[in-house]
RNA sequence: GGCGGAGUAGCUCAGUUGGUUAGAGCAGCGGAAUCAUAAUCCGCGUGUCGGGGGUUCAAGUCCCUCCUCCGCUACCA
């Protein structure tokens, strides 16, 4: 049985993720999660809430609660909306976990015998009234370049020019606002990136098939300049994994803890332990080491595009680092963004809409047809509130719920709730196999290739041949003359269902489980379309569903259009 | 500034290594049907493929140049 490991980039943890972030990661790594076991693949999909860092400990300061009490709390929450958009991960962890304590300090220790670690001391802002290091975006002061008032320590946004904090006049803290800061002393850790510069490229030039916004990312950052850069990998914070070499000490290294982009990439695999701690599994070693049976596990990462530098470079650099077997990405997925009704989504200013609010006004399915249909795979997209409600109306609606709809509610009206028999298959039915076969065949193509708009097309268009199917057969008209043959048409088109809940529920798994069940069956993906289509035999009871998918009025799309216009509070 | 991505029908997007009259869905127009959530099905697209120049028998597809939008730019994550 083919085994694939498949991750989502860990949403932040200092607030609920919107749309943009969801098609980004979760939504693509859930349909080809999906996908994968509906193919008979043995699975594991893990995803995780990402807690350290500063943004962390001011989102929790602002919410006056402790950081981890604060982290807890939207750990729930963002678990709650991912169950609530149906994200079927088969553990959602956190970075804060023992297990990623362990292996994060693991990491770092090992790295450290390979040499790969060095100790640099520097010089940093640090703010006597907020009591901290201040990360460079996180001073603010007047441009010395262009005299904007609002410049961050790293780049002025007005004029674009790279800064460094000590360029500031009068700089003042982000956080508070203070001007009682200070250029301390401090020593910190790096990974010797540079160090494994060939390496890096030699496994990146043999990914071959990853698509060119992922390896054109990771070339760049290995040739620009000087090359590749050594990395920071600890931070003057509270909250976070405290620096150990293993489970010893590290000298000089006390009251600090790893950067957040070292020890978030191991939570992946931290999480397949917490996977096991939890009792949902036995052995995750088996996952992630070669020499424990992950020999043969395709590993599939999905992640918006400004994550790439870190899932191509620095985490296989902590792991190629370690000199253990760990096992490697085969293949990265990413995504560019979504945009929002002509500009962007946006986190720190509240702009569009929310997975919460999302799942408040609609269903789960929508969203994510929707989103997968349209997801930002060669370039950014945009969603407007016009073509979600069309795009959703008619895909959704339209072809695949009224197709449902109008045959069910025609056999109930002419033979019962029960699938008729009589009558033999004709041309009409062989050659919609034929065209059902084909695009079965492309449709898996797609989804093999996690070609996921064109997947979603292709779909679509299998949903539609039902429908051009039913126009041409016209049961309602055979029904006056030879009911036998009307009864062949509808036992045919009935058999229909099934075979596209199985097909569509990687992308709607609500509807999906609405049909198998009204049908009386069980979610299945066909062996082949000549044979999915006898599963239901003459005989066998059925029940007309509710309406799968209520249509989007334009009273209620203008309405959540004003709503959504401004900026969350 | 540097690097990367994008600019194709009213809208959202496909267009493999350059090769016949540039495609899909939606919207629009016309027709058919009436089983169905007034839902479906069929037919209809001359768009300077961002502008200009070049290579070629042949370019949306390669080269140069210019314009516009977006992202990244290593201490936000």
């Amino acid at each position: 049985m083919a085994r694939t490991l498949i991750t989502s980039a860990i949403p932040y943890i200092n607030g609920i993720k919107h749309l943009g972030n969801l098609v980004g990661s979760q939504l693509p790594a859930d349909l080809y999660a999906r996908y994968r076991r509906a193919r008979g693949d043995e699975v594991l999909f893990l995803c995780a809430t990402d807690e350290h860092g500063t943004p962390a400990e001011l989102a929790a300061a602002k919410a006056g609660k402790p950081v981890d009490e604060y982290c807890s709390e939207m750990w729930g929450v963002q678990a709650g909306l991912a169950e609530g958009f149906r994200l079927s991960f088969d553990h959602f962890g956190r970075s804060s976990s023992p297990q990623n304590h362990k292996l994060t300090q693991h990491f770092a220790g090992k790295l450290a015998e390979a040499g790969l670690i060095r100790e640099v001391t520097e010089k940093q802002v640090y703010s006597n009234a907020d009591g901290r290091f201040l990360p460079d975006r996180y001073i603010e002061g007047t441009c010395p370049n262009c005299g904007y008032d609002k410049a961050r320590g790293d780049q002025c946004e007005n004029c674009t020019k790279q800064l460094d904090p000590t360029d500031l006049i009068e700089p003042r803290s982000a956080i508070s606002g203070s001007t009682d800061l200070e250029v301390r002393e401090t020593k910190h850790l790096y990974l010797r990136q540079s160090a494994m510069r060939a390496q890096l490229e030699e496994w990146i030039d043999s990914k071959t098939d990853w698509p060119v916004l992922t390896t054109s990312i990771a070339k760049k950052w290995l040739n620009d300049g000087d090359g590749l850069q050594d990395r920071g990998i600890t931070r003057d914070l509270d909250w976070g994994i405290p620096v150990k070499k293993g489970e010893d000490d590290w000298p000089g290294m006390e009251g600090k803890v790893f950067y957040v982009w070292f020890d978030a990439p191991i939570e992946y695999i931290a999480c397949a332990a917490e996977w096991v701690d939890a009792g949902k599994g036995t052995d995750w070693e088996r996952w992630w080491r070669t020499d424990k049976g992950a020999d043969d596990v395709r590993y599939v990462q999905f992640m918006g595009k400004d994550n790439v530098p870190f899932h191509t470079l620095s985490f296989p650099a902590t792991i190629l680092g370690s000199g253990e077997p760990w096992k490697l990405v085969d293949y990265i997925k990413s995504f560019n963004y979504l945009n929002y009704d002509g500009g962007q989504f946006s986190t720190s200013q509240g702009r569009g809409v929310f997975m919460d609010q999302a799942l408040e006004i609609l269903p789960a399915d929508y969203w994510r047809w929707w989103l997968l249909s349209h997801a930002p795979e060669t370039s950014d997209s945009e969603f407007t509130w016009e073509n979600f409600q069309a795009g959703v109306n008619k895909d959704l609606a339209d072809v695949l719920g009224n197709f449902v709809s109008r045959i069910t509610k025609f056999c109930r009206s002419k033979f019962g709730e029960v699938v008729p028999e009589g009558g033999e298959m004709g041309d009409k039915e062989q050659a919609l196999i034929a065209e059902l076969e084909t695009r079965l065949a492309a449709y898996q193509h797609h989804m093999d290739a996690i070609e996921i708009r064109k997947a979603s097309a292709e779909l679509r268009a299998i949903w539609a041949a039902g429908n051009e199917y039913l126009q041409s057969a016209a049961p309602w008209t055979a029904f006056k003359e030879d009911p036998d043959r009307a009864a062949a048409i509808t036992r045919f088109a009935l058999n229909l269902i099934p075979l596209y809940a199985g097909l569509s529920a990687p992308f709607i798994p609500d509807a999906a489980a609405a049909m198998a069940k009204a049908m009386g069956t069980e979610l299945s993906w066909p062996e082949n379309v000549a044979q999915a289509v006898g599963t239901l035999p003459a005989g066998h009871v059925f029940t007309v569903p509710d309406v799968l998918f209520a249509k989007i009025s334009d009273e209620a799309r203008e309405d959540w259009q004003a709503r959504f216009s401004g900026i969350r509070t």
